[in-house]
This record gives structure tokens, C-alpha cells and sequence, in this order.
DNA sequence: TGTCTAGTTTATAATGATTCTAAAAAGGTG
DNA sequence: CACCTTTTTAGAATCATTATAAACTAGACA
């Protein structure tokens, strides 16, 4: 159960595509951090350090700092990521971007998924006028 | 409908015996932040930088920027104080320390209680072994 | 009321995540 | 290849927050 050179190659074709259909030019920079956010089997949440040190061991390549900054940033806008609303020093993000839950372990600092079902459909009955909900998050702190 | 002198009076006569029950010193400064913080009708939202505003508006005196990070720090740790999960470039308080929760309207940059029956109850299926729930906090992101 | 000590305040420096800058490099179209 | 635009990059700048360490103060006790 090891991914072929095969499936390599129609990964980078498919995010070459999606780069491109998003505007973004897919330099080798981007497609390096797609290989490491996207070419996996399961989601993950990430800091930018977190990120940092991925590519730091999986690529012998390095890249600048400001360009992971600007590459998750302009991934989080157009939708490939999801920043998760937390108070700590670093900001985190999030590879599964469908809508879902989080607890967060305060003493780990480590954030994990909710399934829909574990928390029951959220209904907001107040309603603000001119203003339209854009996303709703449930974050449940842990301690020990 | 004005405070009196003695309602000023039985205010900090209030603050001070909560503070020294918390084993915190009633000084000054700590007296005029919970005059600023605690001692209106409603409750509010607030950055570092909102409650220096504040304090350099309805007190003559300074107090210094330290000082306000630490008796912030120092009332949220006793429970005075909430913090709120949110991912701003300040952190956020809270002065209503009850469970409720919040719409966030990202054009303004401001935060909106939310009463408990307009979200309903949440209930938390999942549990992580070890670990209990600190808090539940729901954040309505809210867009034009 | 004065002395003592731990707790507090303060100005200022340090930290650290994030953003900015501006020059060099690379993508992509013709 | 030629050209133009976007992107990358190292380093500087920003800014909220925390640390430092010296001066000050609350409160206990003589
Ligand atoms: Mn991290
Ligand atoms: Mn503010
Ligand atoms: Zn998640
Ligand atoms: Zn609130």
C-alpha cells in the first residue's frame, strides 16, 4: 500500500491544474506545500512553524519563510484552508475544510476534529440585520 | 438615575474585599480598572488597547501599559475575566463571565452575545480519555 | 506611628509571530 | 527568445505581548 511514481504525477498535474484555475501560477514552492498539506491520507491541523519544520524533512529543499506565509495565505483564501479561530500565539490551520468542530487540548496545545454527529446540528435563531452567517465553529476546551 | 457618592463607596468597598479574598492587593490601579470594567449596567467586550482608551477617558491619572496587561492577566486567572477564542491580532475579554456565546462581525471587528436560547443547548457526545471539558464556546463568524 | 517585607507598579527592553520591502528569479504567452 | 507579470527571497519593520529590574506601596507587626 505505497504510492507508484504513477500517482506522484497525477497529483502534481491535478494541483498544477488547480493552481491554475485558481490564478495562482504553481511554482515549485507552492506544489512542494501542496505535496505536503494535500498529498495525504488524512486531514491535519498546522501552525506555520508546524509547516516549516514538514517541509524542512520531507524536502532537502528549502523555502523562505515568506513565502510559506504567503502560500498558506493565499490557500487559505481561496479555500484550500481553513484557519481555525483560537487564542494562541501562532495561528492555526486546518487541511479539512469541510464544517466541523474542534476540541482543543489546552495542556497539549493540540487541536481535534469533531465529528458533526458528536456535537448535533447548531441553530442559530438570532439573526442580525444586513448580516449574513459565514461560518459557525464550536470549540470545546480540554484539561486534564 | 445617577450613582450616588455612597453607591461609589459600597462599590469599592465591594472591590476591595473581592480582591483581598483573591489574595490580590486593592491598589489603585487595580481599583480604577474594576471601576472601568465592573462598574456599569452592562457587560462588555474589550481589547488591551479599548480598556487603556477607557482608563485614559474617565481617569485623569495614567496607569501604565504593564500594569494593565497584568491586572488583566491577574482577574481573568481569578475568573473576573473571559477570554475570548477568537483570531484577532489583540485578544479579547470578556466582562460577562457567564457561559454564553458570541457572533463576531468581521467587517467591524466586533463581538455580539449570543443568549443561550438562541443557540440552544450543546451537547458534547465525544470524550477524550483523561481529559475534561473545560468550556464550550460557540463563535458565529459573520460577514455582509 | 515607624519598620519591615512581599507584592506591585513602572519605564523600558526583549520577544516572537507576522507583514512589508524591493530586488532577483521564474512562469507563461506570443 | 523577448517581454511582462507574478512570485520568491532575505532581511527589515511592525506590533502585541512579556520580561526585567529598580522604585514604590500595602499591610502586618512592633
Ligand atoms: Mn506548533
Ligand atoms: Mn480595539
Ligand atoms: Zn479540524
Ligand atoms: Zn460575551
Amino acid at each position: 500500500m505505497f504510492r507508484t511514481n504513477l500517482d506522484n504525477i497525477v497529483f502534481f498535474v491535478k494541483y498544477i491544474e488547480k493552481l491554475r484555475n485558481s490564478g495562482l501560477r504553481p511554482t515549485k514552492q507552492r506544489l512542494r506545500i501542496c505535496q505536503v498539506l494535500f498529498n495525504t491520507q488524512k486531514t491535519f491541523h498546522f501552525t506555520i512553524n508546524d509547516l516549516v519544520k514538514k517541509i524542512k524533512k520531507q524536502i532537502n529543499n528549502n523555502i523562505s519563510l515568506a513565502t510559506v506565509y504567503n502560500t498558506v495565505r493565499a490557500f487559505e483564501k481561496k479555500g484550500y484552508l481553513k484557519q481555525i479561530s483560537i487564542n494562541s500565539s501562532e495561528t492555526y490551520f486546518d487541511t479539512n475544510i469541510s464544517n466541523h468542530h474542534h476540541f482543543y487540548d489546552l495542556k497539549e496545545e493540540k487541536l481535534i476534529d469533531l465529528k458533526n454527529s458528536d456535537v448535533g446540528p447548531i441553530n442559530i435563531k438570532k439573526k442580525i440585520n444586513g448580516k449574513k452567517i459565514k461560518s459557525v465553529e464550536v470549540l470545546v476546551k480540554l484539561e486534564d
